[in-house]
DNA sequence: TGTTTTTTGTTCTCCTTTTGTTCCATTTTA
DNA sequence: TAAAATGGAACAAAAGGAGAACAAAAAACA
């Protein structure tokens, strides 16, 4: 994930904000890793924040912040702390293969009221194909495990065993649609018995 | 972030208040901190009350107050754990009326990752403005507190004291730009006096 | 109670220092 | 030798200090 130097450089921003309270300036953390100009540093500081170990206000004087981490907590199953819940965050959708087979270690930390009863888990969306009902790509959504749905309602569809994908559900008779909320998509039909329900959609986080 | 000046202030106001009890003199700040005037201590009280340290009343003598921090986020660093933080939920952005006058009672469990340092507040998004964003009516928008932001950021902006809306900013020398991410709203430009940044964008959360 | 005095906070201008940003030439590394 | 990392200088912006004049609040006084 990080190279080397970028390591090094986080761990002395993350030391330096821990004991003094004040966040390295650029001369100094120039200093610790040893490089005779600033851009350098400039350079990690900006990778560091692309990869979102850390934040920082532009033009601001020592205003570097670690981003809070996650535990990683294996589970499958809610874990209850006093007043939240980690659940897993399997995956990315619209990845083209089943959600189990993309199970990682990552879990997300998500608002209690967010989830009612049952096994919860978490994705990471891919593309724009509901970005009309406001779910954008990178945004990371909850998803209540269910092997099937109101009519309407989004959900994780699997189609032919194979292909996963966030959409609207129309049931009709004895075919299903599959209906995106972007006019760039087409709405898609198939008989009830090549598309499997996986999940419905009970919540949608997202980070700026 | 604060500066190593900031810091040192802060601490001892924060020492003076629970000590004394009562907040240091602007003299008595200045004496520590070793200035022969007492605007350099007017600036650094402004700047920690912008970053959301501290708060005060205008025009009253020793009326400072430390912000309370949320129990499991120090000070100056975020802690990394799982548990979810409860911020206040302070009424609807596009209702009409300054945030500070309809604060409410209610909180909202927010997942740790989402918050950096600082203060931290949640609005209800009402309208849809902002929806080609993916930002739509009834959303929840997590705001940490600020009074400037980075161009091109979403902020809750006051105009003319009385109107809050949520609107990406840009700012073009003396004047600024509120612009919506909805083709059906204009993109409204104000000189700057007449906008004041109340808080920036960090995170989103829907319920369905 | 109303008026004056004192304390305290605010604002402004001018100035220096510190800090962050950018760009391009150069060196190092693979 | 192409890609990656570094250096260096110029620049831009933020942070902060001095000093004076001013405004508001609190305290003292009559």
């Amino acid at each position: 994930m990080l190279t080397p130097k970028q390591h090094k450089l986080f761990q002395f921003i993350e030391k330096t904000l821990t004991e003094k309270g004040v966040s390295p300036s650029f001369e100094e953390m120039k200093a610790y890793m040893g490089l005779k100009s600033k851009s350098g540093i400039h350079r990690l500081v900006s990778s560091l924040e692309s990869k979102g170990f850390i934040r920082h206000l532009p033009n601001q004087a020592r205003a570097l912040e670690i981003v809070p981490r996650q535990n990683n907590i294996a589970a499958f199953y809610p874990i209850a702390n006093d007043d939240s819940v980690s659940i897993p965050l399997v995956g990315k959708i619209a990845a083209g293969y089943p959600i189990e087979a993309v199970r990682t270690q990552d879990t997300v930390s998500v608002p209690p009221q967010m989830m009612g009863m049952g096994e919860h888990y978490a994705l990471t969306v891919e593309g724009d194909s509901m970005q009309g009902v406001g779910i954008m790509d990178g945004d990371t959504v909850i998803i209540k495990r269910a092997d099937r749905a109101p009519d309407g309602t989004i959900v994780v569809a699997l189609v032919d065993g194979f292909e996963v994908t966030l959409k609207r559900l129309h049931t009709r008779g004895h075919s299903v649609a599959l209906e995106p909320a972007n006019p760039a998509y087409q709405t898609r039909i198939f008989s009830a018995d090549r598309v499997e329900v996986q999940g419905i959609l009970v919540g949608l986080m997202r980070q700026y």
